[in-house]
DNA sequence: CTGTTAGCGCGTTCAA
DNA sequence: TTGAACGCGCTAACAG
């Protein structure tokens, strides 16, 4: 049986109020009687209990988070790093990270949200992979639940977010691409119901504007996120009877899959086709050829978000509550630039 | 102001208790009764506190995991397959998933861990790689408190795992190669305090003894289960005066960076030099070339992992506690298989 | 069938 | 400086 603050009290012979004072660090009680439960709550192992604290002081300590597993599990290292920087942003806060999966839009992700925030399960919820009209965040912020997220929406509300200036993030790959000499280049699009694949396609289609390229529907293709569907989608732009010497990938992980893609045929990436990434993550340095990426810092981002959070959940305010980050294109192989040298 | 039972009751002139028990679905409620109590809570919106309900029912309904991470952040996604399935498998049972993330080894450690226990925060813990002499499973054993792991110990405890038989694993790595006509093998460990560098590394050693080969210690050594290290790792191999022609390395990671340090120096991987994983990561498949590696099923060892520990903690008997998985060599190109056909 | 009584363990009045 | 009383929201034993 764990020890209570009443097996304290009699062990000492104070009222279970004394103790609990004592061990709040209350500056009324004696200091001699402090030293003497503090002695006694040590040597019987007292630990408080979480769920009697939580519920008499209407707060859990706990930040939520949502994964959305699209396919029946998860792969994307994209997640273990975001989840990284919110645990280790709560816990530098002293709150835990509560976790589900769940897959997105349908109504059992309703389901999981609504069992969070009406069961007072967390304190606070970080949304990631925001959608064009999120209905998480429209719930959310219509229950006026702490909330922060990773991206932005169509939504006309107000709610604190950071996200990463992929419009910008996609223009920047098109330049160098642009600057390489390549002309017909393609874009492998996240699914069109997330934010960001609206922010990252038109930075594509800036580009080709600015440039006076002309926009070839049949160069943009939409992918899911996954290698294996890089892969598709890479094959099928290969297969086009006048095929791209370039490919924008919406994430990392298909331009890994438009790589093996292009392996398989025979064609040496950054020589005979350049491959671009978006999000760095730790696999892109070590693929081969390295992966020229935009690089996102997802690991502190989550983390910032994190602090965010607490903050509102703590009625202090938030110095910047809508935050965007400049990504940077990092130049490795896949666009041949390590060539020209 | 969320609703509370209380307010129900008020509301259709019921007491709490009634209400309560009409809502949990209790037998000796007048069927008339229910349906009003049941209108009236859904019309409030009214969903249980899950703090009262897990104070008053001295359960939480949720299960533990801690990542250790060792360095600043994580990324393999060995963690994250092992987590959905640990989550996956915990949601299937109606439990929720409490996640923490620390340092192996060291005193914050055991922090985490006493928190989550003599809290009560959670009802049951899940271990990941277990180490040779593993404080956390004596610490929980100790406690008496519900655990499972995936992973042994050198500990003389008795406590439910799963493990994957490493050895074995090793084994058919080894005979694959020595099938193909190496001779010089090495062995990229991974670190020795983790029990599955132990068996991994047996494995390695009875397949040199079973084929009459020597074991030569210079050919084996001790990475971190990182890409960099990988690539230190194997940069270090290949220095040697008379380097190996094959290497296995402790997980799919490191294989990765030894891949790409074979690159780097002109080899051909596959023809000049052979490299085996371990895992079977959703990358291995997509490398390039594609990975040789042992696979072992993650995502299901996590799924299972929960449903063994959601079975202690309602005090049923498990069938089985103690399981080791065969894993099975996957041939793909990285150790020159498909290049013989 | 329904209500009363009685806590779960903790923290916050308020009075002594 | 200390303690008694009270309640967070829910559930369980018991009585009627």
């Amino acid at each position: 049986m764990p020890v209570t603050l009443k097996d304290i009290a009699k062990r000492v012979g104070y009222s279970v109020t004394t103790v609990s004072r004592a061990l709040a660090g209350y500056e009324d009680v004696a200091e001699d009687t402090r030293r003497k439960i503090i002695m006694a709550a040590r040597e019987m192992g007292y630990y408080p209990d979480f769920t009697a604290r939580s519920l008499r002081r209407r707060r859990t300590d706990t930040v939520g988070f949502v994964i959305p597993v699209a396919e029946h599990y998860l792969s994307d290292p994209f997640f273990l790093e975001l989840l990284a920087g919110i645990g280790d942003g709560a816990v530098e806060q002293g709150f835990d990270l509560l976790i589900s999966t769940c897959k997105p839009l349908g109504s059992e992700e309703r389901e999981v949200y609504r069992r969070m925030v009406r069961g007072r399960r967390v304190d606070g919820i970080v949304v990631a992979r925001t959608r064009r009209e999120d209905q998480r965040i429209s719930y959310l912020v219509g229950e006026g639940f702490p909330t922060v997220a990773f991206g932005r929406t169509t939504l006309n509300l107000d709610f604190p977010y950071i996200d990463v200036d992929g419009e910008d993030g996609v223009r920047q790959a098109m330049e160098h691409l642009i600057n390489l000499g390549h002309r017909r280049i393609a874009f492998i699009s996240p699914p069109s119901y997330l934010m960001f694949a609206e922010h990252r396609l038109i930075g594509y289609k800036r580009a080709l504007e600015k440039h006076g390229l002309d926009f070839d529907p049949s160069l943009v293709v939409e992918g899911e996120l996954t290698q294996s569907s890089g892969y598709r989608r890479m094959n099928q732009l290969l297969d086009l009877d006048d095929p791209p010497t370039a490919v924008v990938c919406g994430n990392d992980l298909m331009a890994l899959g438009a790589i093996s893609a292009s392996q398989e045929r025979g064609l040496k990436v950054g020589r005979d086709v350049a491959i671009v990434g978006f999000d760095d993550i730790p696999l892109a340095e070590h693929s081969h050829p390295p992966l020229t990426t935009v690089h996102q810092p997802i690991y502190e981002i989550g983390k910032r978000l994190s602090h965010m959070l607490v903050q509102i959940i703590q009625g202090q305010g938030l110095a910047e509550t809508h935050t965007i980050v400049q990504p940077k294109l990092v130049v490795r192989e896949s666009c041949g630039y390590a060539e020209r040298r």
